[in-house]
DNA sequence: AGCACGCCGACT
DNA sequence: GTCGGCGTGCTC
C-alpha cells in the first residue's frame, strides 16, 4: 500500500505530494486524512494522508511511514476537499490550507502534548471481605472513604482528603482512575423560544421550504428586527431533523450575548469557536464537535471549518462584517468557504444583516441569492429618530466636540436616568502632537504614519507597528515647548465627558480590553446599569442589546468617511446605522444625534433617514462609474523588500509579466507606493487588478508566485477580493 | 524549511 | 594541514 502525504513545510517548492510506503502494520489503521511522521531527506516530518493507492510507478525508492499521529484526528473527505478548494481560492499552499483548518492544538508541528483535561476517581481495588476486614479493624477519615465507596462505586478524588487516599491506594485497596472532561460546560436549564411574530414566522416559513437546498438566502432585517430568534427556530428545526448547525458571529464582544442565549436555549448541544478561548479549551471545543457531542458550533471566522458533519444549515450573522475576510494568508472570506460548505451538503446557508454589503444585495436583486427582508423591529418599537448636527455651525458657537443639542440630550437622558452611547471611531488621546511654532508633527521611524498619543502611558505610538516612544517635553526639532494635542481620540473624550456631567463614564476600546473577558465585563457592568455612559469605538457598534439606552452620539461622523479607500462610504453607512441600533430597543423610544462636518453627503442623509436602498443605489452608481465591486472583481498585489531597489525594480517586472498574459480587458492599476508604503522598514508597491471575466487570471498569479518562490529578498502576496486598497 | 555537500580563508 | 564560513540544491 503507497500513501501520498503532504508535508508540514508551508513553502512552494514542497508544495506538492510525497508518496511513502504504508508498512504492513499500518495497513488496516490508515486513512485518509490522518497526520503521520515520515521521513524527509534527513528528518521525521509531520504530513497529511491525502490519498492510499495499491500502484505506484515511479521510478525512485520509496521511504516508509514511520508512524500515525493523533489517531483520533481525520480530516474526512469534505475537509481535504475543503483544504484543496482554499489552496484555489487563496493560492496558498496546501499545508497551509490544512494548518489553517485546524485549530493551535492539533496543528501540524512537531511537538505533542497530551492537551486534554482530566478529573480522577476513585473506586474500591480488592474484594470485599478485604475491604470489609480492613473497615472492622480501623477507624477515621479511610474508613470513611471505603465506606463511601461501598455505596457508589465511583467517587470524584478531589472530595477527600489526599494523604488518605495515598494510603488507601499503597495498601492495594483502592485504584484511581483518569477521565477526559470538557472545560467548558454549561449545564443551564433549557428554555423554550418565544413565538414568532408574523414578520419572522413568514421569513421562517420561507427559508424551512429550502431546507433541502444549498440557497443563499439574504436576511435583511432592520437593527433590533430579531433576526436572533429566527435563526433560533430555525437550528431547532435542522437539529429535529438530524442535522447539525453552524453559526458564525463576526467578533468576540457579540459572541459572548448570542452563545448565553444560545446555551439557555440549547444547553449542552452547543460548542464554542473563537479567538477569546484559550489554546486546551479551543481543543476541547473542538472535540466535542469531532465526537459529535454536539450539534450546533457557534464561532468567529476560522469555525466555518468546525468539523461539523451533516451540516443542515449555516448561518452568517452581520453578513457585511469585515471581519469575516482574513487579512493575512490565506486570505479567505468565510462566506466563500460557507457557501462551499452548503453546497456539499446541500445545506442553505444564511446571511444575515441591517446594513448588507452591496455585493450580497445585488446578488440579491439580481436572483442569485433570495432576498428575505424584516422591515420592523420585532416588538413594534420604533427605530430611533436620527438629528444630523452640523459642527461648523457649532464650530462658531466654540462647541469644538460637543454640540449644544448633544450636550441638552446627554443631561435629558441622565435625568431621565436612561443610558447613553457615545461613539468615537478613534481611539488613543489624541490623533497626533504638534509643535504650534515650527508645525513638526512626530512620524513613526519605521511606517512614516502620524503616532497616536496615549496619556495613561504617555507614550507615543504607531498603530501600524507598535512603535512606542515616551513623549518629550519640548519639540525635538525647534526646542520650544510648544508641543499641542491635535484630533480627538476615546480617551481624551473620555476625560472630558467625567469632568462636563455628573455621571459614571466607562470606555471600550482595544486599549481597555487587552484582557480575556474584559470586553464581557464592560459590556455586563453598562448593561446592568453600572455605568450611565458608555464610550467607545465601531466595537461598541454592533449587535449589543441595551435596553435602558436611549441616545447614541456619534461624535464624529467623518473619521471614517475621510479615509481614502473606496469602501469608505459603505463603512461608514454600516456604523451609522448599526450604533443607531443600539438606541432606543427597550421600551423608552430612542434617539441618535450624528455630529459632522458633512451635514449634505448622501451617506450620512441615508444613515439618518434609516434608507439603506436609498443609499445601495446612490453608492452602486458611484461603483459603477468608478469599476468597483460589485461591478469589478479586485485582486491586490503585494511586492515587498527591504531593499527598496528590489521592490521598486520586481515590481516593475511584475506589471510587464501582467501585461503580457492578461486579458486586454482586465485593468492593470500601478504599480502605486499608495498607503502605508514603508511599514517596519519593508517597502511596500501595490498592483491592483481590476477584471470581470479573465480566464488568464489566475493561471498567471500562480505562474507569478512559481517565479517569486526562488526569490530570497523579495516577497509577493496576493488578495483576491480585497477588502481594503 | 532544514540539512548536507562543497569549495575558499585564517587558525590550533 | 584542519575548522568553519555560508552559497547551492535536494528532499518521496
Amino acid at each position: 500500500m503507497y500513501a501520498y502525504c503532504v508535508i508540514e513545510y508551508p513553502i512552494k517548492a514542497l508544495d506538492k505530494s510525497f508518496t511513502y510506503l504504508v508498512p504492513p502494520e499500518l495497513e488496516a489503521k490508515i486513512k485518509v486524512g490522518m497526520k503521520v511522521l515520515v521521513p524527509f531527506n534527513t528528518n521525521l516530518v509531520h504530513g497529511i494522508v491525502l490519498e492510499l493507492t495499491n500502484t505506484y510507478n515511479e521510478t525512485y525508492e520509496l521511504k516508509s511511514i514511520a508512524r500515525i499521529e493523533d489517531e483520533f484526528l481525520v480530516l474526512n473527505s469534505e475537509l481535504l476537499a475543503l483544504g484543496k478548494y482554499l489552496k484555489e481560492v487563496t493560492l496558498c499552499n496546501l499545508i497551509t490550507a490544512y494548518q489553517t483548518m485546524l485549530p493551535s492544538a492539533l496543528k501540524i508541528k512537531n511537538q505533542k502534548n497530551d492537551y486534554n483535561k482530566y478529573e480522577y476517581y476513585i473506586s474500591l481495588n480488592a474484594n470485599p471481605n478485604i475491604i470489609m476486614e480492613y473497615i472492622h479493624t480501623h477507624r477515621g477519615k479511610k474508613v470513611n472513604i471505603l465506606e463511601r465507596l461501598l455505596d457508589e462505586p465511583e467517587l470524584n478524588k478531589k472530595e477527600f482528603d489526599s494523604p488518605a487516599i495515598r494510603e488507601l491506594t499503597k495498601q492495594g485497596l483502592i485504584k484511581i482512575t483518569a477521565k477526559k472532561v470538557y472545560r467548558l460546560n454549561n449545564d443551564q436549564e433549557i428554555i423554550t423560544a418565544q413565538k414568532l411574530n408574523p414578520e419572522q414566522q413568514n421569513v421562517y416559513d420561507h427559508i424551512i421550504k429550502n431546507l433541502n437546498t444549498s440557497k443563499t438566502h439574504l436576511l435583511y432585517g432592520v437593527t433590533g428586527s430579531g433576526k436572533t430568534l429566527i435563526y433560533i427556530s430555525l437550528i431547532k428545526e435542522v437539529l429535529k431533523r438530524g442535522k447539525t448547525a453552524l453559526l458564525l458571529v463576526p467578533e468576540i464582544s457579540l459572541t459572548e450575548q448570542i452563545i448565553n442565549i444560545f446555551y439557555s436555549y440549547f444547553g449542552k448541544s452547543v460548542a464554542i469557536l473563537h479567538s477569546g478561548l484559550s489554546k486546551t479549551e479551543k481543543y476541547d471545543e473542538y472535540l466535542k464537535i469531532l465526537n459529535k457531542d454536539v450539534q450546533i458550533v457557534i464561532g468567529t471566522r476560522s469555525a466555518v471549518f468546525a468539523p461539523l458533519e451533516n451540516i443542515g444549515i449555516i448561518i452568517v450573522d452581520e453578513e457585511h462584517s469585515e471581519t469575516y475576510k482574513q487579512d493575512t494568508t490565506p486570505r479567505y472570506n468565510a462566506l466563500d468557504i460557507a457557501k462551499k460548505r452548503c453546497e456539499y451538503y446541500q445545506a442553505p446557508l444564511i446571511l444575515g444583516s441591517a446594513t448588507p454589503s452591496l455585493e450580497s444585495m445585488a446578488r440579491a436583486l439580481k436572483g442569485n441569492y433570495e432576498l428575505l427582508t424584516l422591515k420592523n423591529r420585532a416588538n413594534n418599537q420604533e427605530l430611533p429618530q436620527s438629528i444630523i448636527v452640523d459642527m461648523t455651525l457649532e464650530q462658531q458657537k466654540r462647541n469644538f466636540i460637543i454640540s449644544e443639542l448633544l450636550d441638552q440630550s446627554i443631561k435629558e437622558t441622565l435625568n431621565k436616568k436612561e443610558q447613553i452611547i457615545l461613539l468615537l471611531n478613534r481611539r488613543g488621546f489624541s490623533t497626533t502632537i504638534t509643535c504650534s511654532n515650527c508645525g513638526y508633527t512626530y512620524k513613526c521611524p519605521n511606517c512614516e504614519i502620524s503616532l497616536t498619543y496615549h496619556k495613561t502611558s504617555n507614550t507615543l505610538r504607531c498603530h501600524y507597528c507598535g512603535y512606542t516612544k515616551i513623549k518629550d517635553d519640548i519639540c525635538p526639532k525647534c526646542h520650544e515647548k510648544s508641543l499641542n494635542y491635535l484630533g480627538l481620540g476615546t480617551e481624551k473624550l473620555e476625560n472630558i465627558i467625567a469632568e462636563k456631567y455628573q455621571a459614571r463614564v466607562i470606555r471600550m476600546d482595544a486599549d481597555t480590553t487587552t484582557n480575556k473577558g474584559s470586553q464581557n465585563k464592560i459590556i455586563t457592568a453598562f448593561k446592568e446599569g453600572k455605568y450611565d455612559i458608555l464610550i467607545g469605538t465601531q466595537m461598541i457598534s454592533k449587535g449589543l442589546d441595551f435596553p435602558n439606552c436611549t441616545l447614541v452620539g456619534i461624535v464624529n461622523a467623518d473619521t471614517t468617511l475621510n479615509i481614502p479607500d473606496f469602501r469608505s462610504s459603505e463603512r461608514t453607512f454600516a456604523l451609522l446605522t448599526q450604533a443607531s441600533g443600539r438606541s432606543g430597543r427597550g421600551k423608552n423610544p430612542g434617539k441618535v444625534i450624528i455630529q459632522t462636518y458633512n451635514p449634505d453627503n448622501y451617506t450620512i442623509i441615508s444613515a439618518q433617514n434609516n434608507a439603506y436602498m436609498d443609499f445601495y443605489y446612490h453608492e452602486m452608481a458611484i461603483r459603477k462609474v468608478l469599476k468597483y465591486p460589485p461591478y469589478y472583481y479586485l485582486i491586490n498585489i503585494k511586492i515587498a523588500s527591504k531593499i527598496y531597489e528590489n521592490a521598486s525594480s520586481n515590481a516593475t517586472k511584475t506589471l510587464n509579466y501582467l501585461k503580457k498574459h492578461l486579458d486586454p480587458n482586465t485593468i492593470i492599476l500601478g504599480p502605486s507606493t499608495a498607503l502605508n508604503f514603508r511599514i517596519n522598514n519593508v517597502y511596500r508597491f501595490n498592483i491592483t487588478l481590476k477584471y470581470r471575466f479573465d480566464k488568464n487570471i489566475i493561471p498567471t498569479l500562480k505562474e507569478l508566485d512559481n517565479i517569486f518562490s526562488t526569490n530570497k529578498d523579495t516577497f509577493l502576496e496576493i488578495d483576491i477580493n480585497p477588502l481594503q486598497l
